[in-house]
RNA sequence: GCCGACGUAGCUCAGACGGUAGAGCAACGCAUUCGUAAUGCGUGGGUCGGGGGUUCAAGUCCCUCCGUCGGCACCA
């Protein structure tokens, strides 16, 4: 150890300095330039990193006092940090059987994973929270301490805490073992800490209870998780509660049954129902799809869903992802296995082969609408999100090696292009490079990550790098963006295979008259369209544009004396191509208005008897209560060109360039 | 698949201690022709997720299976 100085100076971030009397502790530092900020005062900012309130300051530094109305995300981090800890003294102090494990803040808040064989109820959640209540009351000091490795194992062994111990043992030999203490709660902690309980202060809340493996391994014990989420104030909380809310109502599994467009059933797990609406949807989305893979060079083709597994078995697939695939069988099959294709890749490659390709017709792209079923495990299904039976906007590229980063390039501006189509401007870009365990020479590997890297940074896209998670096969872009909430949906991915075309032996005769092995590009750009229309649905909350709503204009009658006129708008409507419906029920129009908003109609047509005496209509437009009256003629046509699909209104989209 | 909660009318939900199912909305019928988010009156509707068990008696207690929800793990 360094003798220690006779002083310290500290540096502040206005620029002034200060010299202290060694050691001083963050504290001194906040209480030597007022008693407010020495109250108000959560932790330090020594050169750069946080650090414990109370630790000594033995250095030169810069230091920053870091309070409650920091805008920093670090303090939000450091309290709800101290929010697990305080969940963790609650329990040891309610349950003295339980474990303590892990207690991480984590976005939005805080968990803490606890071993006992009870499991906990709804209700020892809510005593848990009003202890953590009382122990910020009474406002323990938390006090740090260095500790021996050795003497923490047999501390923690000792009290019965072997989760702990087993973290300790397995540390990095060159890590200090610090220990925090509040009350009567020792806890294994890198820190650093607040001070006290009491600086906690009383925006947290336990949300959940929630199983939970010990390291994240299926093989290991089933924890038991307690959720939570803490902020600096009330307001913050309340703010984010109000958040919770949002996002529920947006919730596709209850918009969809609301607007009737989809339902699901136990006898189909994983599987959608869709009605007349929610199929309208997915044809105008599918439809949408089939005009931009058309207009950027893509033949479109079907291949069989049920294929016998000797395909699966040369493809690879049978060995590696036999247990999520349905297999079927006939009466007369004679033993032989059929299964149900879980991707469309190995078909395409069928017809690939199917006579003699040449350089000449590479890049060869390749799309399909088919439906591939997986067996996922019950847990995992939700919604349309997660399904066993899914449609993606799949499409295979076969090009050479030097056609990766033209391909690459153009699929992006294609890519980017449908999603400002559906409304989604913001797109960030994961780069996957290659994995420990991977098939082909590490020098085809390096120009494949090159290429997919170089396409990328010419786009000017965000780039996320993800190393060592590629696939086996190849590396590969996932495009992840964001909705009206600010959630993240990873949709569109673009992988490079060199595995199997070799499997499945395709192959072109090249300019030198040699054979050689195409590259595959797996591409989809919505993802599966089940899903992306659940996230269509989250973020317009069900006030889908005009373009995608199943339903666009609603005609509804005031009196019946209006019902020949309506018949009449109503027909207009059909004859501009719009998908109208009229409403000559014997019901007063509020009934009909809060009925048609409710299920989310984009455009409500009132008319009575003025408006038909007057060849109008009275237009009331989703969310909006003014109701302009228009000429009818001028209310179709200009309800027409507002639901052009956007790539049909003859921009200057051209995705090849 | 694992942990926990849940499954009652089309939807949202009530149904202490086990004693043979209830409301609102919706649907249907009748009346009402009404000017922008719920017109009134009336009627019908449930083998309480499936199966098994305990009991004189099960929506209620036990076992089991299925599904849903929240996580975890998984996601070619």
């Amino acid at each position: 150890m360094p003798a220690q100085p006779q002083s310290v100076t500290l540096a502040f971030p206005d620029g002034a300095t200060r010299t202290y009397p060694c050691p001083v502790t963050g504290h001194d530092v906040a209480a030597a330039i007022s008693p407010g900020l020495a109250k108000a005062a959560l932790a330090v900012r020594l050169d750069g990193g946080l650090r414990d309130l109370t630790r000594p300051i033995t250095a030169d530094g810069a230091i920053e006092i870091v309070t409650g109305k920091d805008a920093n995300p670090e303090v939000l981090e450091l309290i709800r940090h101290d929010a697990a800890h305080a969940l963790a003294e609650a329990a040891k102090e309610l349950y003295p059987d339980v474990q303590v494990t892990i207690g991480p803040a984590i976005e939005d808040g805080f968990y803490y994973d606890f071993a006992r064989d009870e499991p906990f109820t709804p209700a020892d959640l809510e005593a848990m929270e009003a202890r953590m209540r009382e122990i910020v009351a009474r406002d323990e000091p938390i006090t740090r301490e260095v500790w021996e490795r050795d003497d923490a194992v047999r501390y923690f062994d000792s009290i019965g805490e072997h989760y702990k111990a087993e973290i300790i043992r397995d540390l990095p030999d060159d890590e200090e073992i610090t220990i925090y203490r509040q009350g009567g709660f020792v806890d294994l902690c890198r820190g650093p800490h607040l001070p006290s309980t009491g600086k906690l202060g009383t925006a947290f809340k336990l949300t959940r209870l929630a199983g939970a493996y010990w390291r994240g391994d299926s093989r290991n014990a089933m924890l038991q998780r307690v959720y939570g989420t803490a902020w600096r104030n009330r307001k913050e909380l309340d703010a984010h509660l109000h958040r919770l809310e949002e996002a529920a109502r947006r919730d596709h599994r209850r918009l969809g049954r609301e607007m009737t467009l989809f339902h699901f059933q136990e006898e189909a797990a994983g599987a959608v129902f869709w009605h007349a609406g929610g199929a309208t949807l997915y044809r105008t989305v599918r439809t949408y799809m089939r005009r931009r893979l058309e207009a950027a060079d893509y033949q479109e083709v079907q291949t069989p869903e049920l294929v016998d597994r000797t395909l699966w078995e040369r493809s690879g697939h049978w060995e590696k992802f036999r247990e999520h695939m349905f297999v079927a069988e006939t009466e007369d099959s004679g033993g032989s296995t059929l299964a149900l294709k879980p991707m469309n890749c190995p078909g395409h490659v069928q017809i690939y082969k199917q006579g003699l390709k040449s350089y000449r017709d590479l890049p060869l792209r390749m799309a399909e609408f088919g439906c591939c079923h997986r067996y996922e495990p019950s847990g995992a299904l939700h919604g349309l999100m997660r399904l066993r039976a899914l449609t993606q906007d799949d499409a295979h590229i076969f090009c050479t090696e030097d056609q990766i980063t033209a391909e690459t390039g153009s699929f992006i501006r294609l890519l980017r292009l449908v999603y400002r189509d559906f409304g989604f401007e913001d797109v960030l870009v994961k780069f996957a490079d290659r994995p420990e365990v991977r098939a082909g020479d590490d020098a085809v590997w390096d120009r494949a990550e090159a290429a997919l890297l170089g396409a990328v940074e010419e786009t000017g896209l965000a780039v996320e790098h993800n190393p060592g998670e590629g696939a086996f096969y190849g590396p590969k872009l996932e495009f992840v963006l964001a909705d009206a909430i600010g959630r993240s949906w990873q949709c569109g991915t673009l992988q490079v295979d060199f595995v199997l075309p070799e499997r499945l032996d395709a192959l072109y005769t090249a300019t030198d008259g040699e054979r050689r092995r195409p590259v595959m590009l797996h591409r989809a750009i919505l993802g599966s369209f089940e899903r992306f229309i659940g996230i269509l649905i989250e973020h317009y909350a069900g006030n889908l544009p005009l373009w995608l709503a199943p339903r666009q204009v609603v005609v509804a009658t005031i009196t019946s004396d209006a019902d020949g006129y309506a018949r009449e708008v109503h027909a207009a409507l059909e004859a501009a191509g719009l998908r109208a419906e009229l409403d000559r029920r014997n019901e007063k129009i509020g009934y009909k208005v809060r009925e048609h908003s409710l299920a989310k109609v984009p455009v409500l047509l009132v008319v009575g008897r003025r408006e038909a005496e007057q060849r109008q209509v009275a237009v009331r437009r989703l969310g909006d209560s003014a109701r302009p009256v228009l000429a009818l003629g001028e209310c179709v046509s200009a309800l027409a060109a507002e639901a052009q699909p956007p790539d049909t209104t003859g921009g200057t989209d051209t995705p090849m360039n």
